[in-house]
DNA sequence: ATCTCGATAGTCT
DNA sequence: GACTATCGAGATC
């Protein structure tokens, strides 16, 4: 598994290019509690000239991350108690970003069961039926399976906003796994957005044909 | 499976 | 004062 960051270069592609590049990467998060790990899954773009998009009415203190430079992470806090994780893809004040709305599990189970809440006994439980492969599908969508519950499991808060991710260090992505370990979803699906307005204008939110580790049908 | 609704607080008008 | 790039519970089919 190479699990070394992918290059700032890869983050000066812009939103659209890049929310579709992002699929099958793997987003890692290294803490003293632990690793954990995931395969990108769920991905939306956006861009400066999208009134949904956070850069829409220009840089704020919130925002400023977006007009940063490309591979950083945009963290904010919204709907009084999640958080989400962006990355920005796009050159200094450009204000492009990629939301990563739901990843695959991939290490890490337990360390994301206990910060997502679930009762000690329930974690028992679905450890020892982790190899069913229905309760693994149900389970990582309830640890991962949108972006609030991505960055709860991750452990991301505000702190980490504006976080270098081409370090390879705390928090980073890497390429798709090869070999056996490989994605075997590959086709590209396109669909309107979740939770915003005019969400059937622009298709840019991204999945994989296939991928049961979706938020939302 | 699909829906409605409340929680909760930062941001912007 | 309104809105929000969300989630889970509870109701209903």
């Amino acid at each position: 598994l190479n699990n070394e960051a992918l290059p700032r270069s890869f983050y000066r592609q812009g939103a659209i290019v890049a929310a579709r590049s992002l699929l099958n990467c793997i987003l890692l998060h290294k803490t003293e509690e632990g690793l954990v790990s995931g395969r990108i899954s769920e991905t939306e773009a956006y861009t400066p000239d999208d009134p949904a998009s956070h850069s829409y009415r220009g840089k704020t203190a919130r925002n400023a991350t977006m007009f940063g430079p490309p591979g950083h992470a945009y963290v904010y806090f919204t709907y009084g108690m999640y958080h989400c994780l962006n990355a920005v893809t796009s050159e200094e004040n450009d204000a492009e970003a990629v939301l990563i709305r739901a990843v695959d599990p991939l290490e890490g189970w337990e360390l994301m069961s206990r910060r997502r809440g679930l009762p000690e006994v329930e974690i028992a439980r679905l450890l020892e039926a982790k190899a069913e492969a229905r309760t693994r599908e149900r389970w990582g969508r309830t640890l991962t399976g949108g972006p609030g519950k991505l960055c709860q499991a991750y452990a991301l808060t505000l702190a980490d906003n504006g976080l270098d991710l081409t370090s390879g260090k705390g928090l980073w992505i890497a390429p798709p796994a090869a070999g056996s370990g490989a994605s075997p979803y590959h086709e590209i699906c396109v669909s309107p957005r979740i939770g915003i307005r005019h969400s059937m204008e622009l298709l840019q939110r991204y999945t994989l044909r296939g991928d049961p580790y979706v938020s939302k049908k």
